[in-house]
DNA sequence: CGCTTTTGACCAGCGC
DNA sequence: GCGCTGGTCAAAAGCG
């Protein structure tokens, strides 16, 4: 994205419409500078941790690197909570496992080995444990709604499930060098709801990141209009449910909606059943889950030094500097989360209703409105 | 022509 | 060991 080369001092949200009022977000910035950084928190989980040097480090005097530093440690903080996936050396250790990151052209799906060379420590139960993370999603389909979560999936299988009068598809992405994975069928009892279990991190950027890139912005129309894909009804028609595989027997928090819609609702196509292109298409993650979370994923830096002019992939799979693991990301289980009926009584523009299989801890989410419901981010800061 | 979907076959895990 | 089931493979077909 050129205006992302050319003032790298700016977060997405500044530029994206996103929501947030700008006093909002002034408050926002003025709390960071007197609460700690929650990512340098024990508490916090890794993904940005791992790289808090670049803002733990900068200089207290300077007023401008400071405002930076506020603006990346309220990132920080924002990401520790609502992100809690793979860490960046996670995904490191990931790349070097599969070969990817030992420069290995070839499949690097099917052909794991650890290269010696790599400075990364290999740990095969980190990453397996990781890798082998499932996570549920049910999407509720609106007509023929066709959700997208920014990544470009191909059906290599479709199964009849027993019990189920829907068949089951099984889609893989089509990025070489990553492994994950999706399972699509349509819930027996719900016809309309697609019930989505995605499997494996990606090791790129989404397609929609790359299109906006290329293109540069206006984001949203950009996001789209690049598109080579014709563009799929809007998935903020549709409730999105989360479950965490790993968690069925916790209690279902709240600080899911917001995990819910950083972790992209995709859903195969119109059905599960059909098949069919289950290409990106851009929209969902950077116009309305909750964009500017979206955003904050995407921005180098939070996971590099955030002067740095971040490089473009060559090819839309991405580099390993650049990549951001969107994919497979456990549902906040934060502790300080509130339930879902306080959260609701706040206003909340997003609806949040509970799970219909009370068996699963997940929670539905309403992307109704791109506004944040403020009880979401008093689960935040 | 390249990419994707379709679909039957194959394989592995699990329970009996 | 056998059968069932879910997941994956791979050749063929479809599509732009």
């Amino acid at each position: 994205m050129e205006e992302m080369g050319e003032e790298s001092s700016r977060y997405p949200w500044q530029d994206y419409d996103i929501g947030f009022g700008e006093e909002l977000m002034r408050e926002l910035l003025d709390e960071t500078t007197t609460a700690p950084s929650l990512a340098a928190t024990p508490t916090a989980p890794g993904a940005v941790s791992a790289d808090n040097s670049s803002s733990s480090d900068k200089g207290i005097g300077d007023e401008e690197e400071g405002a930076a530093g506020r603006r990346e440690s309220m990132v920080n903080r924002l990401m520790s909570t609502v992100y809690s996936g793979p860490t960046l050396s996670d995904i490191e250790s990931a790349l070097s496992f599969t070969g990817a990151g030992a420069g290995d052209p070839l499949d690097g799906r099917s052909k794991y080995h650890y290269s010696p060379s790599s400075p990364v420590v290999f740990s095969p139960e980190k990453v397996l444990g990781k890798m082998e993370n499932k996570y549920t999603m049910k999407i509720k389909s609106c007509g023929n709604g066709l959700a997208d979560d920014g990544y470009k999936w191909r059906k290599y299988g479709q199964k009849a499930i027993k019990n189920s009068p829907n068949p089951r598809s099984y889609y893989r992405c089509t990025n070489p060098r990553c492994n994950a994975k999706k399972q699509v069928e349509r819930a027996v009892d719900e016809p309309d709801t697609l019930v989505v279990t995605y499997e494996g991190l990606h090791l790129h950027y989404t397609y929609s990141h790359f299109l906006q890139q290329q293109t540069s912005p206006p984001p949203a129309a950009a996001t789209i209009a690049s598109s080579s894909k014709k563009p799929k009804l809007h998935p903020a028609a549709g409730a999105i449910t989360v479950t965490d595989s790993h968690h069925e027997s916790t209690p279902v928090t709240t600080t899911s909606p917001l995990s819910a819609a950083v972790v992209p609702a995709g859903a195969g196509d119109s059905s599960g059943d059909s098949g069919g292109n289950v290409t990106a298409d851009a929209g969902f993650l950077l116009e309305h889950a909750v964009p500017n979370c979206s955003a904050y994923l995407f921005d180098g830096g939070l996971f590099s030094d955030a002067g740095v002019e971040r490089r473009m992939p060559s090819d839309a799979g991405g580099l390993l500097e650049d990549m951001v693991p969107l994919m497979v990301r456990r549902p906040s289980c934060n502790s300080a989360a509130t339930t879902a009926s306080s959260s609701t009584t706040v206003g909340s523009p997003a609806a949040i209703v509970s799970s219909p299989s009370p068996s699963t801890s997940s929670v539905s989410w309403t992307p109704a409105s791109p506004y944040i419901d403020m009880a979401i981010l008093s689960n935040i800061f």
